[in-house]
RNA sequence: CGGGGCGUAGCGCAGUCUGGUAGCGCAUCUGCUUUGGGAGCAGAGGGUCGUGAGUUCGAAUCCCACCGCCCCGACCA
């Protein structure tokens, strides 16, 4: 490609309401032009980035033996209906009547149209498995859109479903998918971590995100990294203390702390690190008409995990108690309450497991200015229940024992799921088995955010030039930019050969063939992040040689013209 | 849903308080010069000042309503 033949545009600044570091570049660089909010188009030269990953996606997805179909935007009300999530969805779901005043979707995922599908065509277990995928847009109308295209409301997504009639068998689909991804997420050159994920109401271990590591990612990811223990932070098991709890050196005192109702000022007041102070949460569940007050104990220092905190029995889906039920069942006011002295009838107490393991803590004294100190359990209250209510934070043991968490933030670009038999089982997808008995299929599916990984890839690659980009998605691989192309015959003859010779070697090469000054050319091919830059001037050309520098090396070097070839590839195949 | 901020040329902004025919930089177009790191000079084009309704001789500016965009928050004591 020639730029003169190209169309593309790049502003020395990003418009003022784009928020990360991707959606500025994508911006500047061209790729991509703001349609409405959340809605983006994009431009030839972002359009290139994106078709190189969604051809990843496809042969990786093909040579796993998926096949390829394409499903419609726009769906039926009737199969939204036919599965409940036309009442379960909430306004996400874009619903609009055709001149019929007949009721459809713009579909933000296929289940109910894949299952359709399946059901109508398979019939018997000898069909399958079967895992049909497609790449198409989806709509989710978020009440939030931000980040560009990270988080838009139209978006590029890869979805999967596949069809089994053995639970044993889509276990081997979802772990042969797991690898799979893998392998797409490392052809794609992105720092990434497969993370243990909430399966939600269908329980069980059969769920994976894949998130790509980023500091501007939505999700806190808890690794090891040691081993290949990965798990959303929502979920990271928080273990027992391995040191047993000390035994009771301090008699048990209570201190005024006037004003000090803050953990942190409780702290710094009594000169008592956080992790020697306990603060109680107070919580409240209304479970069919039973009302259950709870305080609920973590360290100072540690945050509750509601998700965690909500697995307990007999706290169902609590919320945080107001200034008045505290008052009511605690006889004090927020920020001086604690567990001390608490008749267990009015209220249940729960421990984290740190806390647990605590001796000589500071918690409040139930009694407005007053904390106290030097508390035990055992001997100045019983011992409590305990469960693992808090996230985990940075230093914690990993649940498999390998070593120290670590947190890191990610941005999901990929999730996999066993479906098992939700979406089947209410739609009425069954086939006959060996016996001719019916029987409902077995599914999982497997979606790739296609267009969120351009951005993800852009937040890991950027520098104050503007974008870098692994070869294999990068709008162009290679760029010759020609000093004085227009001038001088012998430059001009040199860069077109070497053009002609590099587009033969199936090379995707562009020539900046620009009548622009040489500092706008360089300018423009570091911001839209091609990875290698040939510099041809008559300089170079006296002594035989091109000038080459990768996107990211600080200096250039010289090669010789008959070697810049092999070279070149060398570099291609280096990645 | 609640609170705050903003809406002026393709992009970034000034002008609004104190009403008097709309400006700057980048980008675009023309010409000349320049050509190894976002050029210089001279000229030009481009704006329903978010929308509507008011006040006024006169509104980007004051009043009211609406729309859009951005941020923060929705009980972690």
């Amino acid at each position: 490609m020639r730029t003169s033949q190209f169309f593309f545009n790049t502003q020395k600044e990003a418009p003022a309401d784009a928020e990360v570091i991707s959606q500025k570049m994508m911006l500047r660089a061209g790729y991509i032009k703001r349609t409405a909010t959340g809605i983006y188009t994009w431009m030839p030269l972002g359009l290139r980035v994106l078709r190189k990953v969604e051809n990843i996606v496809r042969e990786e997805m093909n040579n796993a033996g998926a096949l390829e179909l394409l499903m419609p935007a726009v769906q039926p009300a009737e199969l939204w209906q036919e599965s409940g999530r036309w009442e379960q969805y909430g306004p996400e779901l874009l619903r609009f009547k055709d001149r019929h005043q007949r009721e459809f979707v713009i579909g933000p995922t296929h289940e109910e149209v894949i299952t359709d599908v399946v059901r109508r065509d398979v019939k018997s277990y000898r069909q399958l498995p079967i895992h049909l995928y497609q790449i198409q847009t989806k709509f989710r109308d978020e009440i939030r859109p931000r980040f560009g295209v990270m988080r838009g409301r139209e978006f590029l997504m890869k979805d999967g479903y596949s069809f089994h009639s053995s639970f044993d068998d889509l276990v081997r689909e979802y772990s042969t998918m797991h690898a799979t991804y893998t392998k797409i997420f490392t052809r794609l050159g992105l720092k990434f971590r497969a993370v243990a994920a909430d399966t939600g109401s269908i329980g069980g271990t059969g769920s994976h995100e894949f998130h790509v590591l980023a500091d501007s990612g939505e999700d806190d990811i808890a690794f090891c990294p040691n081993s290949d223990y990965a798990a959303n932070v929502e979920l990271a098991e928080a273990v027992t203390p391995s040191a047993p709890r000390a035994t009771a050196k301090l008699e048990l005192g209570k201190v005024a702390t006037p004003g000090k109702m803050a953990c942190n000022d409780v702290s710094e007041f009594l000169m008592t690190p956080l992790d020697k102070i306990v603060k109680s949460i107070a919580v409240m569940s209304e479970e069919e008409g039973n009302n259950t007050f709870a305080l609920l104990l973590i360290r100072a220092d540690h945050e509750l995990n509601e998700i965690k905190a909500s697995k307990i029995p007999a706290l169902g889906s609590f919320r945080f108690a107001t200034e008045g039920e505290v008052q009511e069942h605690l006889g004090c006011k927020p920020g001086y309450i604690g567990p001390v002295t608490v008749d267990s009838k009015k209220a249940l107490i729960f421990a984290d497991r740190s806390v647990a393991a605590m001796s000589d803590f500071v918690c409040g004294a139930n009694e407005v200015g007053f904390h106290l100190t030097g508390v035990n359990f055992g001997r100045d209250l019983p011992e409590p229940q305990v469960a693992d209510l808090r996230n985990v934070v940075a230093g914690d043991a990993s649940p498999d024992g390998k070593g120290k968490l670590e947190i890191c933030r990610g941005i999901e670009v990929g999730h996999i799921f066993q479906l098992r038999q939700k979406y089947a089982a209410a739609l009425n997808c069954n086939y006959l088995d060996e016996n001719g008995k019916s029987q409902i299929m077995e599914m999982g599916c497997y979606g790739i955010g296609v267009s969120r990984i351009v951005g993800a890839a852009i937040e890991q690659g950027n520098d104050e030039k503007g974008i870098f980009l692994p070869p294999s998605i990068a709008p162009f691989a290679v760029c010759i930019v020609p000093m004085g192309y227009q001038k001088s015959e012998a430059v001009k003859s040199a860069t077109d050969k070497l053009y002609a010779e590099l587009k033969a070697e199936g090379i995707d090469v562009v020539l900046d063939d620009r009548n622009e000054r040489p500092g706008v050319m360089f300018a423009d091919m570091e911001l839209i992040g091609i990875p290698h830059r040939v510099v041809i001037g008559e300089r170079g050309l006296k002594e035989g040689q091109f000038e080459y520098k990768g996107r990211l090396e600080a200096e250039a070097s010289m090669i010789a013209q008959a070697d810049i070839i092999n070279s070149i590839k060398a570099k291609l195949c280096a990645g």
